[in-house]
DNA sequence: CATGAATGAGCATTCATTCAT
DNA sequence: CATGAATGAATGCTCATTCAT
């Protein structure tokens, strides 16, 4: 594409860095909009993430680049603490109320928990790591989700389990 | 200091990154190398990233740059690789003499909660995040040893412990 | 306007330019229309190019801007050219009837009196002058009438007199 | 030469701009440097300037430049209109010293002459005319010369007056 | 008639690098 | 050893123009 034409549509580099974010940030909150409990709201918030991780991977490219490029940027670090912090808000809502609802252990502080979530995501899908990747992230997510006791049981969305890239490593 | 000089003593700009990594990397296993059982190795290696963090900030920000710069550029790809392998390989070897000594639950996964370690470590230090940063980090770290079990008890470390930058929101 | 609509009616950005200077002619030749000798007529020259000034300074703009192109372009180049020469051998002809008439000196050279004025109005109204234009301009044009032996006396014309806009400098 | 080399020495184009400003306007000062009187000053400043214009005529090209680009730049409408103003100033002083001589006849204003003086040599030297030009610029400054009484008598300046590129158009 | 979309060319600037001294 | 000088390549952006509708 001619560059002079994305600058038709993008005035300047920082429209054109909010457009890819404003669209990114669409995509991602469909992971957040299931029906069901707060408990089922997570899960599916791990499903969803899992989902476009396959089905839309430059969504994640681009998040690590904007994450990276906020070092520099100002105005992209303002927009990447906004995300941060309405992330880490809405799980924080959601652990405390599974917690009413009898789902997660209430010795488990939400506010803590939802900072662990939000550090291992953005771990596991902004940065690039190598060949292991997606055996690692499985791994993370397998973990996180057993400690908060919301490992997936034999429901349905086994079928959308992303497959392993490799062989489980014989230790 | 005059950029022909740095030039001098590294050709291209690839050697002087890979120049930084080498001396990061020497800081960095700084904290896997105090005396004790397991338990007290993964203790150290949190405890001694946190002291990074407050030391040498600038660690962390070139291991950011550097996670940046692996997408586009293979010979940083593959030294975060190695990096992430050797990494989680002496985590989870930690972790599994853990549980030989009693000091980890037998049902955890070690290679599981390795990766789950390594992502939100990379997560919480690599990537920028806002006003609260600090504070995120302190939680995420938190409940990670909560789970881990690892939790430091009354010990001198505690004069060491990572200052509240906020206090925690009251919800 | 849109940019589209202005090349649907002017295909280049030259066609433009020739259009405007087209209007501008138009306007300046305004000032050579006057009915009287030809003393009256130089005399009128001067005072409507002092009403355009005031009135429509864009007209004095657009010139300038002209004469910047006529540098790189030789279409505007020829333009220039020809308006000067048609200007100077006008003035030239209104200056050896003044002479005829017994009104301008005769040792005076028309033509070199001409190629002064137009040098001199071109001077004051095509090359932008600081804070202290319109008062240079002022003095400029003064000395050339008193020279020329055509200061306007206690006509009505004195009510339209560019107002002094700064005060005469004290020496 | 090499764009990138231009701003090794000028960083912006706004530091490449004052630097030919400066050189320019060194060399025209040399126009105002002559021994004698005020009266030879004003005329060794006319002849030093014919001299330019035969030798350095890139000097008036470029600031015909600089003063149409002052219309769009700031920066460069601040320079020119000092430049206006310290030409302006020193022209006076010295046409009211020649008044004091008994040089100049003393019903000139010699703020009015040196405004008239100012404007003629910028719209004969910064102007691009026609083929003519060197011929109306003659035309000009003869009969400014004239009219201030400072023309060139039998000196041996006649050795390095301006050659007439055309015949004196015959009327 | 009028205009939104698209683009080639140019411009001011930065960056990583080379080279002669 | 160190550095000033020089440069090719890329970047963000503007401008005049074309074209399909």
């Amino acid at each position: 594409m001619n560059i002079a034409t994305l600058h038709y549509y993008f005035p300047t580099k920082e429209a054109l860095v909010k457009g890819v974010v404003h669209h990114a940030l669409g995509r991602f909150r469909t992971t957040l909009t299931a029906e069901g409990g707060a408990t089922d709201l997570v899960r599916s918030h791990f499903e969803g993430l899992r989902r476009l991780g396959r089905e839309e991977p430059q969504l994640f490219a681009v998040m690590g680049e904007l994450a990276l490029r906020a070092v520099r940027d100002p105005g992209i670090a303002a927009i990447m603490r906004e995300i941060d912090e309405t992330w880490h808000a809405t799980l924080r809502g959601l652990l405390r109320r599974a917690q009413k609802d009898g789902a997660l252990d209430k010795k488990i502080d939400p506010s803590d928990a939802a900072a662990l979530i939000v550090a291992t995501l953005k771990g596991v899908y902004l940065l690039p790591a190598g060949s292991l990747r997606q055996e690692r992230l499985t791994q993370a997510l397998r973990q996180l989700e057993r400690w908060l006791g919301i490992t997936r049981g034999r429901t349905s969305l086994a079928s959308v389990a992303p497959r392993r890239t490799l062989p489980r490593p014989v230790e």
